[in-house]
DNA sequence: CTGAAAGCGCTTACAG
DNA sequence: CTGAAAGCGCTTACAG
């Protein structure tokens, strides 16, 4: 193992400063009490030196990293995350902390990935499409170390949680194909054990009840492949549907090739086609998804302020809350009359639950 | 600001294990001399307790932090860069680093961001879709933290690289462009200070000279629709381009859509595009993008070892490794008799410069 | 405002 | 194999 060379201490700095080490460590502190005359002494040395006060050694004494531990899963199968994941690092940066990252597979299991933020006492933790178990809610608690999750309901009293409403969400997309007059629907689903494919599947579900029509169900794993799959499924179905509401946008997306370039159905003419989240591709000439757009920056606001809010005041209780999600016209989804594609029917608003 | 609840330390499990508080931390120490009966006592102890060493305290006495800076851009403008996040971050969590994650825009200047990696004394820098100043990679050197530059060629002998044959790649996309009979051709660049964008229009003009062509230049600035708005501006022109090549995947894309939505062209029959680095959308039926495939996994694979490598041994010289990109051939241009559509060249091979 | 000193929680020569 | 002790590079009460 090679020998990492010596960094410059705040020790040295005070040698050739003329001043006591404190002295140097009160100069990089904002707020400390120093007479300016020798904050300009001690910074004209560092300079001199190349001194960077070592954040490791000032984490140990403070008790406090500056690390917020995020998780992140899907970034490479579905472009809603890395949207999410630069949203929130920038947010993160601009606030003075540092992000360390753990990329996951959906099925991987956080409890082993959680202990390696603990170790490295982060201030705090946010789970994008990751689900935390109870035992680890728990230990993190124990600890005092706040958690987040992000798209993706609590399991845990112990966690905030910031989401999209995903019930009403699947509400506005029956809705829409109700009253465009749709009479065999079907959903894809994403996973059957993620609280977002679930939640959007109870709402569509729901609102289609009422109209007297059930959707019939297939499995898309939240990915293109797995839509484009599912699609080809359903079309061979003896009644197939003429409306497809999905979990997700990436996998609307997977069933619009499909109906399109495997099945050659029009679209919307012989189906519709309705997505979720309003990533961009969804807006590209060739999609021009409908799709139930979830409004990130917000989301993300909220999710930043209150994981930062709770790493400074423990006292603060965690918070569940819902981000209501607006409906974006566009033409892959049968208008009803009265309605023209380019308009987003916003009904967004938060609300805690 | 409240206070951190208090972890358990190695001196409170010393304590209740009846053993010194430097039998904990050989206890959890690989390879470090200690009794199987005290490590086991040692353990027992830790887990009653909860308790878990503290990796900042670790790296303060050990002056290794096993945290790797990694620094990207583009991750929500393109879909390449996901990839490799996801495909860098898994290897390193792998070999048990920890991953420090910087997201920038393309613009943002490094010199305010690898401070901050310093100041947390990361044991190694990975640079992505970023470049380097050479004051920057001086203070890097000196401190003894090896960088290494993903995907952008290397400005200073201080840092190593690993791309892409760009030029190579450029060559090859002109000669299938050249075999299949093209007249008119042209390039949509990337940026005009990214060492892709300007190695891979390098190549592509030299090949087409060959064969006394000049292409016209468009800039599609790296995006969709950069590309998408170059696209009908190139087909606007007096001799509009019966070819078109553009220095990335996606913004071949924003091409396509260009010329199929907003042109009424048809591709590859009256214009011919291909890409670069073979996204997962590129073989998308909407798409079937011919395009340079860049191999990703053996070129993180390298960088990833360089980077551990040198971090283990300082005495090993940076490197810079070229990687051949492979010809994937699929519909959207024309194809030259005799080769078929599904066809890759496979060319890879690496080479040192 | 300033300095001496204790302490943060580990690792690791050193002596046994 | 084991323990006592020094040391990693800071912060921060404490006394002046």
């Amino acid at each position: 193992m090679a020998e990492r060379k010596v960094n410059t201490t705040s020790t040295q700095v005070a040698k050739l400063a003329g001043v006591s080490q404190s002295a140097v460590s009160r100069a990089f502190t904002p707020g400390a009490s120093i007479a300016e005359s020798t904050r300009r002494k001690v910074f004209h040395a560092a300079r001199k030196l190349g001194y960077q006060p070592n954040a490791i050694a000032r984490s140990l004494s403070t008790k406090r990293s500056k690390i917020i531990g995020i998780v992140i899963a899907n970034v490479t199968t579905n472009p809603f995350y890395p949207e999410v994941l630069d949203a929130l690092s920038r947010r993160f940066q601009q606030r003075g902390q540092r992000v360390m990252l753990f990329v996951v597979t959906r099925d991987q299991n956080l409890d082993d990935i959680l202990p390696q933020f603990l170790e490295y006492r982060v201030d705090g933790i946010l789970l994008t499409a990751a689900t935390l178990s109870s035992a680890m809610a728990h230990e993190c608690a124990r600890l005092g170390v706040p958690i987040t999750l992000f798209n993706r309901s609590v399991p845990d009293a112990h966690a905030s949680s910031f989401c999209c409403d995903n019930i009403e969400g699947g509400r506005m997309a029956a809705r829409l194909l109700m009253e465009s007059g749709h009479h065999q629907v079907a959903f894809v689903a994403g996973s059957n054990d993620t609280s977002t494919s679930l939640e959007r599947e109870r709402g569509f579900r729901e609102e289609l009840k009422k109209h007297g029509l059930e959707p019939c169900i297939d499995m898309g794993e939240f990915s293109y492949q797995g839509a484009f799959d599912a699609a080809r499924r359903l079309m061979k179905l003896p009644k197939s549907p003429d409306a497809v509401f999905c979990a997700n946008d990436i996998m609307a997306i997977g069933v619009l090739d499909a109906l399109r370039h495997a099945e050659q159905k029009k679209v919307p003419e012989e189906v519709s086609v309705i997505g979720f989240d309003d990533i961009p591709m969804a807006a590209w000439p060739s999609y021009n998804l409908t799709t139930i757009r979830q409004p990130i920056e917000r989301m993300i606001d909220s999710a930043v302020n209150d994981l930062l809010d709770r790493i400074n005041q423990n006292t603060i209780a965690p918070k569940q809350e819902l981000v209501r999600g607006d409906l974006v016209v566009r033409s892959s989804a049968k208008l009803p009359s009265g309605l023209s594609s380019g308009y987003v029917i916003s009904t967004s608003e938060t609300r805690n639950v």
